[in-house]
DNA sequence: AATTAGCACTCATAAGCATCGAGTGCTAAT
DNA sequence: ATTAGCACTCGATGCTTATGAGTGCTAATT
């Protein structure tokens, strides 16, 4: 890659700050007002000129200004962006907007996506502790009615899921034995992504008792380490998407894209980064090619399992966006690991 | 109110009709297509002309077509609709769509909300099952660590919480009991809405015992309590709305309208009626004045508690749209009374 | 009295066209 | 290498005109 002199760094940088900015195309005149660059328009002009040729910048018609390409952004966050760390401000608001919600991991994810929205008028995606490494680390069942009862399960990272259930056989005493010797030999301990329905089977034949009562509750219980291995991706502040004008009638399709299940999982899987900074077609869909994802792991007790991220037009303000995210998730897998500690 | 004749009935009928389905303004030979009338697109534009100065119809502009006015619309749904059935189609969806989450109350609701939002194509809203008769049920303390501890509530509707708390000090068996001597005095069988830090704090006191290390469980029960109180309202399918032209740009003003929590748990408290039916301007909100609201309500053992409707534009399809929200609020409370049976 | 044919009228929409101006690229001078 | 100067480009803006769907009215018809 041809590197680049001062000048054109500093143009470059000028130019995707502005349109960032403003979200028009910048031109030469107005770029040396708002850079106090000592030198002619002409200079700018031409400089712009072999920048496009460069493929930093693109002209959305002959008679424009200038706005960053792809590449441009690229440059731009690796090497021309200046604040690395967050500021005071932002720092405060994360902060105080998850404060409240520091006990509990699950609301604490979710709070964090709030804010991250709010912070930064983009959408965030929020995913809470999970992965191979996630263990359940506790089942309790607490009788509540002849044929209800209510499944409470604890995993590693601190996820909690409750639900009731409900049984055709009364809920005897000796039912609620007979459970917690199945879930003793077969599930504490396990992976929540092992267990299911087929493997649960065996063992509630192998430890002898009415395994015809007990098939609701081993439902239930499988229901829930699904639900919890899964670990639903939240997405929160999309409607901050409709709000930028880039997206114009596209936002609508944006939103159904980012709806689906399938694709925005793909789009949390990171790398071995820790932040991951993916800038339009770099993303691998369509849908996303005017749109740029951050997105950060957090890590719980030494493991990595959770990822907290935004997505935003091309256009965002990644040197206020990246610090947060990056502040938001190490403060998050601080606040669970502490949450967790013994 | 001026009666309507046969004829002008049934135009004004296949005007909303075909309004509707198509959602341009509609003509007067277009109409005859439509109904095969026996008259004259002359008499139908003498009708249509009666119509619009009795307000049932509106002109966009003198020549084009007449839409249905607000009025129009509710004559429609008052009188002129045919079908208040739900058809075999959508009960099936209905039936298959919220099958898989019939144990569990909560997961209900969600699951109902997210069925409606697919199945009317417009934003559903949905509340758990509250106010005033909700009652605690239940609350169970279950140690994790020295310092942490799970924290679970039941109410008399179904609704699960759960959360982890994080203690100062380590959390003996003393704790625990003095914890359900508390519980057992001033919780229990109490309507949710009643329990806050202050009223506790007497009780804590009154019961001897250590109440500064029972303080972080305290809140915790009073923030558990507090957030089943509100039952925060459930918004599904939003992106649904962006699907709709008439909404065009202020697509976006709706959705962020809607993303407040006042104005929507406004918009959700019903009448007195079973189910609720508000057409434009009837909504109290400048921001849904091109929008209906279709809410009813479900009951949970005799008590009316929960709600669940649909917004989308004023042009929405009523005949389908009403019978399946009536269905499912009903299919919702029997399903809810059912788990909850003894 | 209700219905209908006929026709002039209205008005949103689209298309065509001149104008404007921000911003460029190029050339020649510094 | 930089700059002043200038012709050029092309979207945006605003104006005029043409089009056509759909109406409202009048007079004839049943």
């Amino acid at each position: 890659m041809a590197e680049l002199n001062e000048r054109k760094k500093q143009i470059l940088a000028a130019v995707v700050e502005q349109y960032i900015k403003t979200g028009e195309p910048v031109g030469s005149k107005e770029l040396i007002a708002c850079t106090g660059l000592k030198v002619s328009s002409a200079t700018v002009r031409n400089d712009m000129s072999e920048l496009v040729s460069l493929g930093y910048l693109e002209q959305p018609h002959t008679s424009a200004g200038r706005v960053p390409s792809q590449k441009g952004y690229r440059y731009y966050v690796d090497h021309l962006m200046r604040a690395r760390e967050i500021d005071e401000l932002n720092r405060r608001l994360i902060d105080a907007g998850i404060s409240s919600a520091a006990g509990d991991p699950e609301r604490l994810i979710t709070r964090a996506g709030e804010v991250l929205a709010d912070l930064t008028k983009c959408a965030s995606i929020s995913k809470a502790p999970g992965g191979d490494s996630m263990l359940i680390r506790k089942i309790e069942l607490v009788p509540i009615g002849v044929h209800t009862a209510m499944l409470v399960l604890l995993t590693s990272n601190g996820i909690l899921k409750s639900r009731l259930c409900r049984l055709d056989a009364p809920l005897t005493s000796k039912l609620c034995e007979e459970f917690y010797n199945i879930v003793q030999a077969a599930i504490l301990g396990k992976p929540a992504s092992e267990i299911n329905v087929a493997s649960m089977q065996t063992v509630a034949v192998s430890v002898d008792g009415d395994s015809f009562a007990m098939l609701p509750l081993m439902a239930a219980v499988c229901e829930l380490a699904r639900s919890t291995a899964q670990s639903r991706i939240l997405l929160g502040g999309s409607s901050n998407l409709l709000g930028h004008k880039e997206y114009g009638a596209s936002a609508a399709e944006l939103l159904e894209f980012l709806n689906k299940s399938e694709p925005i999982t793909e789009v949390m899987r990171g790398g071995a980064r820790p932040i991951e900074i993916r800038i339009g077609r770099e993303n691998m869909y369509r849908q996303l090619e005017n749109s740029s994802v951050i997105v950060a792991k957090y890590s719980v007790g030494g493991d990595d399992t959770g990822t907290i991220g935004v997505i935003g037009p091309t256009r965002m303000d990644y040197e206020r966006i990246i610090p947060s995210v990056r502040y938001l998730t190490d403060l998050v897998g601080r606040l669970i690991t502490q949450a967790l500690e013994e």
